[in-house]
DNA sequence: GTTTAAATTAAACGTTTGTTTAGTTTTGTG
DNA sequence: CACAAAACTAAACAAACGTTTAATTTAAAC
């Protein structure tokens, strides 16, 4: 794990708003150096090339996904039910709080060649279910849960619609209620909203309760 | 409404695959030429440009995608559950039927810059909720759907489900049932897998029945 | 068979791309 | 101050990009 510099920082900040807003391909180095206000050669130069500065990206954000997927172990003294709706939230606010990241996780995650970038994603996804595997599989043991329950489906569900959420804002903002206006408004109140049907989705599959 | 020759095909059938595969930015006109087998001035020749060509194939899914809703809405003698149900299976069947055009519009959807092409993509999903929400709101007059039910969110979740499991089928091969080997057998496999995960989904939320 | 339009081609066009070079400035150290 | 290493810059690089041109072949109509 290495340092950044407050330039090098800079250049990662925008490089990830500007792959997420127009994709890898659709960005330039060129771009990226003029809205960084850094001379163009200075990302090889930090970073090695433009692939190499996805990459790094791509590590940086995933070193934090690993330390939250092990801080969500800790918490090991919840009911089942509780435990999946901590997880629900807290993977609704680490999602929507790096959209940009998100962002350039849903586009890569489509490419069909197999890259550095795109091998990182899948691994990760399997973390993540092996998180969420056990949690099902023992409350499923204490005859808590629903036998006949398709977690990895679940998950799919899960992260689906959080990737879905982000895109759709733009649209979501115009149904939004009328005392919903500043930025961080929404965000509290499209982060409740989803939250509030993904924890009514899982419990009524996993508990058949509401 | 045109109609086009064979190569005119021929190209958007590449176009499409590439364009879900490397992304439209990612593809040059030149991959696209050299494997639907035409001359490089060809793509200029016939659609005018490579923008009006990534415009030209979404004008062609999205006037199937109209027919489709249409389709849908002549459905009007079966119950609420019914129709959901028929209407999941028939989205999960378009869908996953045209992987590439739904990759390409996973990764169009993301772009923040206003185009053509994102106009389109919001305005048919604004269509399909429109299409969804009477079904909902009828049958929770009549009493049989539960009242409190986000439909946007609902929506949301079928789209992002699917959009995520056409990015995930190299994984959820691997784990596929040993029967299940050729192609077309994992392509029914899926298909159902969704189809019960989904079903299952909407009637816990809808009918609070299992 | 001749003529006219459409289809097709190879080559070239001017940009833009990511990267490198060679030179300059800044910084830190003895 | 002197000096070496790091930081930074403007310019140039070759390659790839989307598009156009001008010439040629094919097809259709009379």
């Amino acid at each position: 794990m290495e340092e950044y510099s407050e330039k090098q920082l800079s250049i990662l900040k925008v490089a990830e708003r500007l792959f997420a807003d127009q994709g890898f391909h659709g960005t330039s180095v060129r771009d990226i150096a003029q809205e960084a206000d850094v001379n163009i050669a200075m990302i090889s130069y930090y970073f090695g090339s433009k692939d190499k500065l996805l990459e790094t990206i791509f590590t940086y954000r995933l070193e934090a996904s690993r330390k939250f997927i092990n801080e969500l172990l800790e918490n090991d003294t919840l009911e089942p039910l509780d435990k999946i709706n901590s997880l629900i939230d807290r993977f609704i606010n680490k999602m929507l709080g790096e959209q940009y990241f998100q962002c350039i996780m849903s586009r890569e995650q489509l490419n069909s060649q197999q890259s550095p970038v795109r091998d990182l994603i899948w691994q990760l996804k399997g973390e993540m279910l092996g998180l969420m595997q056990p949690i099902v599989t023992n409350a499923q043991e204490a005859g808590i849960f629903d036998k006949d329950v398709d977690v990895e489906m679940l998950m799919t569900t899960l992260f689906g619609t959080i990737h879905q959420v982000i895109p759709a804002q733009h649209i979501l903002k115009k149904n939004a209620p009328a005392d919903v206006t500043t930025d961080e408004e929404f965000s509290v109140y499209i982060k409740n909203r989803v939250s509030i049907h993904l924890k009514k989705l899982f419990k009524a599959i996993l508990t058949h309760e509401f």
